[in-house]
DNA sequence: TCCATTTACATGACATATCATATTATGGAG
DNA sequence: CTCCATAATATGATATGTCATGTAAATGGA
């Protein structure tokens, strides 16, 4: 058995893991962990064009467009042109669209309490660390220090 | 800025940053990671069913009925009824499926040495214990256990 | 100014994932 | 043996993720 296979098994299955932990939680609501991103970024971030704004997502990086459409269709965010680039849009929560994110963020409370029962601050730190420098380069490194800048 | 919630963005990070990584390695072969993951699963633990497979996949836990569908149009799974319960049925690699799963192994060895370019055998050892402790009793925490049987 | 390149976004196509439900077979209670 | 709960698999529906391609606008050099 390689150590490195079960390694990324093991952060597949923590991903996964977590992941199911936070739809869960999140499914009363009528949300995923995906739009519980993006409205927590806009809500932090302010108005952000679609590509501005995959830059601070983890999930769906690529493109957003269709995330954001069907977050649109369903009333939690608006579009306005960019006055200064008919290409370009910028995104801004509705009313319901900041109701959502505030739910979010309690949620998210949770969820934190549920990781902090099992694990001590020193393990989040010495896993944080090494993951980032397995990651160091690659995009999602960038996604991260975009949300979190003030650690890089 | 709460530990816990870069926590789990790290982690998400991780896990979508080696998927790349391992999927860009993976796609001259026409194949994906949730294929490669079946492939030697089926080499490694003989003829299964499909729920008996479900039970060590960590893609696709939850029925990968459709993931087989394809794999077997492609050539590379052939299911023949299970004499004994004529619902179920038993998956094996045809030829072309077993060389397929011998390619994988290879391109999954280099894919360890990326990760241990980057990353010393402590570094993996702790972090596997870690986000071990976090899933303990969830069932990725069981599929782990499934493919990884000595250290459990 | 003109045109090639780049940028922002959209969309088609396909492969995961996941929930809910349907279908068929098994096995046990009565 | 009959009926019912359960199990194995399939499928519809929807969301996520990714690659390739398309469209229109901006940009910068000749």
């Amino acid at each position: 058995m390689t150590l490195p296979k079960r390694f990324r098994d093991t952060i597949l299955a923590a991903q996964r893991s977590g992941h199911r932990v936070f739809a869960d939680m999140l499914r009363p609501l009528g949300l995923t962990p995906a739009w519980a991103e993006v409205l927590t970024t806009l809500q932090e971030n302010g108005p952000l064009s679609i590509r501005e704004l995959s830059h601070f997502l983890i999930c769906e990086a690529d493109h957003p467009s269709r995330l954001i459409k069907r977050m649109e269709d369903k009333g939690f965010i608006t579009r306005t042109p960019d006055p200064n680039d008919r290409r370009a849009v910028k995104l801004v929560l509705t009313e319901s669209g900041e109701a959502a994110a505030d739910k979010v963020a309690g949620i998210e409370t949770g969820f934190n309490e549920w990781i902090e029962q099992r694990l001590n601050a020193d393990n989040v730190s010495t896993t944080i660390q090494t993951l980032e420098r397995l990651m160091k380069g690659t995009p999602e490194a960038r996604s991260l220090e975009n949300r979190y800048p003030d650690s890089h």
